[in-house]
DNA sequence: CCGCTACTTGCTTGTTGCAAACAAGTAAGC
DNA sequence: GCTTACTTGTTTGCAACAAGCAAGTAGCGG
């Protein structure tokens, strides 16, 4: 009896659980795969099989290589944008920026082997392939929209200037996390530098957005 | 006669004439064939074919992908590096920059599909080739020092104050660089966007660098 | 409530097409 | 003739798909 209930409890899983598993298995595999071998260098077969399956569940699951990048990067990116909304909470203007950043810095540089194999992702999303391209578009209009958001919350408590450009400060400061984590990806040891960056990022972002900061056009 | 001597102008080429040849037929081939399909899309076989010659050519002379990829990296980066210098020429500090910035703007809208592909391929750098990888680390570094050098000069003609974080800003500068030209791979046709954003560049950059701008560490 | 059978769904193995990489051969310059 | 540019033949390995196997689930008589 005891072996009947060891077994239900082990080894007996309904079919959502035992998709869910191998779904959980295969993202790590491939994580892993990613982070040794590089995105282009990972195959299929090796994530299933790492994963301790065989060599075309990975094909048969996800379709297609694009196919199984769109799950990895939907399913970090979307822990990862609840993780950055809780941080947030409740902050409002500049301080939530500089708290998004302050996050962000945290997460890549102790952040486990998913951010990075997350962004090589992301970056390979430059390709053709339709399904990861929008994939990483949904992510990034997020990103933006939530940026945007928090520079609105600064207006309305007073702590921005009305006039500032909200979706252009927004999209700029995505652009420049880009940049920064283009540079972590190459450089990943530079620890240093990449702070540097992401402090610079807050400063400079505070700077355009600080009532004091009057908007000059383009000087002569 | 007349045929042989027109055989003679037309195919007869020396050894070196030969290779130049093919290196940029198969160069402006494979810039299409990235732009039409991705960096990963894009064959060996089509390259060579295109270009109209064998399926084995680019094989044979690049040895690999990653080499055909080195090859047109050097190629672009060096022709761009060289014309930015000419833009730059002896400007000096902020207006260096800004004219720089300029130039980055125009190439990438203006530029043919050679930019393009540059840019695509430098994006797959992230990956595990190592010959690509050094390859646009050392551009990297080049574009790094020369923005440095930049700033030196205006420091020198006494227009940016001595005690600016020179490699700092110019790592800043070069990052936020790559967060626009990611912008620009994904979303080509907002012309207007890539504009603002190298606008807003320039005066974030002139600004960090104004005299008059007074370094505040972080707040509070 | 239990056990048997039909159906569904997760997973595996067989196969095809294609590209990278290399080796051996042909032709064009020297 | 001898070297060098280029071509063709061949191998290996992966993505993609198809067909089969096994584990889970639901319907029915006891």
């Amino acid at each position: 009896m005891a072996a009947t209930v060891k077994i239900d409890q082990i080894e007996r899983r309904t079919q959502a659980e035992r998709t869910a598993l191998s779904d959980q298995r295969m993202l790590d595999a491939a994580v892993a795969l990613i982070c040794e071998r590089g995105a282009a260098g990972t195959t299929l077969k090796e994530v299933g099989e790492r994963a301790g399956y065989s060599r075309g569940l990975a094909s048969y699951r996800f379709r297609s290589k694009g196919g199984l990048s769109a799950f990895i990067i939907r399913s970090i990116g979307e822990s990862w944008l609840r993780e950055l909304r809780r941080v947030v909470k409740d902050k409002v203007g500049v301080d939530a920026i500089a708290a998004a950043t302050d996050a962000h810095f945290r997460f890549i540089v102790e952040g486990s082997d998913h951010i990075r194999a997350f962004y090589m992702l992301w970056f390979d999303s430059i390709g053709p392939d339709a399904e990861v391209k929008q994939v990483v578009a949904n992510i990034h209009e997020r990103r933006r929209r939530d940026v945007a958001a928090w520079i609105q919350t600064g207006i309305d408590a007073g702590r921005i200037a009305p006039d500032v450009d909200i979706a252009g400060t927004a999209e700029q400061f995505c652009a420049a996390i880009i940049g920064i984590v283009y540079q972590w990806l190459v450089t990943p040891d530079a620890q240093d530098h990449i702070q540097f960056l992401h402090e610079s990022l807050k400063r400079q972002t505070a700077l355009v957005l600080s009532p004091a900061h009057e908007q000059t056009g383009s000087p002569t």
